[in-house]
DNA sequence: TTTTATATACGATTTATTTCGTATTTCAAA
DNA sequence: TTTGAAATACGAAATAAATCGTATATAAAA
């Protein structure tokens, strides 16, 4: 899997195809323009590009092409997050642990969550 | 302050300049070219674009300008982190953090340290 | 079979970002 | 005072990203 980062723009459709696991170029289109005033072949173009790019998988044996993610959500996050640490929390991930719990209000069980999570990383 | 989004180049500088506090285009620039390729003039460009935007204070009464930041390296971070945890995590700090901390070595200190953070936000 | 709706292909434009060459200014050293 | 090193200004090229128009194909409906 090579080293790919996503645009902002590509990422948007990868959350779609990770949300879907697989779609056609409309029922992404359908899904983007509810919050982003874009044309259909706009979208089509980035799919095509990010097919290009080996972002994604397409089939199209049909007339109309499926297509689904060839990026794991889990790997582009983690990609994407150690980028962010680097670049703009100077490597520190507790740093940015805190940040994010910060202003971004976490329930009572993701909290518990966590400290399990922390708890097990102590041993 | 506007809702700036700085590119992945500016950002390199305000790191810089966060750390430094004040800086001249040449200090600035020895620092980049520890790690990165590319000129002096390019560098010079970028912080005269970075002032246009309101991203960099100058000090231009001396032949040598000196530049600040001119946004908050907290904001900064918040504000990007927010949105990689709209973009990337399906709004879910949760998810974010552990992230974070699994593939990135937290020490003790700070996993101690989060923890006590973690406490505090409970209450 | 003709028409219409819906697909993809493809080229081109627009906009943002990054890069750097050249001109000009300024200060300090020779 | 002349020369040279080092600074900024400025324009423009190179690259990358996003957008869309138009052409063409295909399949289903009329």
């Amino acid at each position: 899997m090579a080293h790919i980062k996503p645009t902002e723009s590509e990422l948007e459709i990868l959350q779609i195809l990770w949300e879907k696991g697989e779609a056609s170029v409309r029922e992404v289109h359908e899904i983007l323009v509810k919050n982003k005033d874009v044309g259909y072949t706009t979208t089509l173009k980035m799919m095509q590009i990010m097919h290009e790019k080996g972002l994604v998988n397409r089939d199209s044996s049909a007339r109309t092409h499926i297509y689904s993610a060839n990026v794991s959500r889990e790997s582009t996050q983690q990609h994407l997050l150690d980028r962010m640490i680097a670049n703009v929390f100077n490597g520190s991930a507790a740093r940015l642990v805190m940040h994010a719990l910060g202003n971004n209000t976490a329930s009572a069980e993701e909290i518990a969550e966590i400290k399990k999570y922390l708890d097990n990383l102590e041993k």
